[in-house]
DNA sequence: TAGATTGTTAATCGATTAACAATC
DNA sequence: TAGATTGTTAATCGATTAACAATC
């Protein structure tokens, strides 16, 4: 039974996809049940941190016996949202556009690509596994008139701002950021950023650490 | 003058690429000092959080000053090791393996695509920005034979471990890793994860939780 | 010099780990 | 019942914030 979803740390926020991903994969490997003390050895958490993090939503296990993965999967898709469905657009059909829209492992989870939008004449009008790109001129329009859940800037960064401005004030609920800038956002708007510059600095970083 | 570069935390790590950022956007933009109170309100930090992140590595400011702004942004770049230059693959030429090597924007920070792997005899042959696609058979050959320091794992998940596993036995300093699946290495490899999936899923989970 | 702001120490806060009673 | 393992409370650890003396 899950508690009243409260305030959740950032820490145990990030580690929930993780376990959501362990989860899956143990699933389809046919594993039934596992305790927390498995389950930290194969992540490399300890036990009490995940025993600690599920109850952050409840308890999900029974004494003496562990989790059942299923049911804790489960459980764990419902936090994270996942039972919802997303229509999702994106913002730049350049590189990364193009390969967030061909990429076809988002929809299991219900994230749906609608459409792309680009300033280029060339992309306009061309279609990516069937997913239609529009001039950029036509974005608020569109997701005023269409239920759009999250749009995706792949946009230089030099226009990001501006592009999420624009997806925020026709109603869009959430930023899949992959610009290198912050974006400012109202309350009621979620931003989650993939810096991938930032990602590649911290390797770096690393390698020169020694 | 930087202090000897010891043992530095997760946290303060991932908040250095973000000062390059700042720092290297206000350079462009020719602000030349800044205190770190007005730092923090610029990034979202807390002035306090800023210095001592800086002292991990020695004081770059001046009291009744602050800091200067290129001398600053030089610094954290000699941290971050990108005065130094990288010779990078990717291991998996599909959609996201090409776009990143369609994107020029990491060759300023010395990260330079040399070339790129793939099992799909319709891509081996090919170039992207005149960078070659070879035979995945060919790679610890390149590797052994070049140097290269970092390998982006852009395959399909199945493959990720395998293709890991493959450049670290060839030498491989560094992994990049786009493939939603953790990856053992052994100490003196530093794997470097971007989990889109976990990056989406979390946007899901805020985005559901009001 | 006076004002500003750092570098650094001390206090607080929050997250992780350890321990154990509850219970399947 | 005995053994195992959770859920949860208490202890520890680390990171953030506050405060202030040092100093430019």
């Amino acid at each position: 039974m899950a508690k009243e979803k409260n305030y959740v740390s950032e820490a145990v926020m990030r580690r929930m996809p993780k376990y959501y991903r362990y989860l899956t994969d143990m699933e389809k490997s046919g594993i039934e049940r596992i305790s927390s003390r498995e389950l930290s050895q194969r992540m490399g958490l300890t036990a009490s941190q995940i025993r600690q993090d599920f109850n952050c939503f409840g308890g999900f296990g029974q004494q003496g016996y562990g989790y059942n993965v299923s049911e804790l999967r489960l459980e764990i898709q419902k936090i994270l949202g996942l039972t919802n469905t997303y229509n999702v657009i994106i913002a730049g059909a350049g590189n990364l556009g193009q390969a967030l829209a061909n990429y076809t492992g988002f929809e299991k989870d219900g994230f749906h690509v609608k459409c792309l939008f680009d300033i280029n004449p060339r992309l306009i009008g061309m279609s990516i596994r069937g997913i239609p790109i529009y001039d950029i001129d036509e974005m608020e329009d569109y997701i005023s008139n269409n239920k759009v859940d999250i749009a995706a800037i792949c946009t230089p960064k030099e226009k990001a701002r501006e592009a999420a401005e624009r997806v925020i004030k026709s109603g869009v609920r959430g930023i899949w950021n992959f610009a290198a800038v912050d974006i400012a956002a109202p309350h009621h708007v979620i931003v989650e950023n993939v810096h991938l510059s930032d990602s590649l600095y911290t390797l770096s970083f690393r390698m020169s650490d020694e």
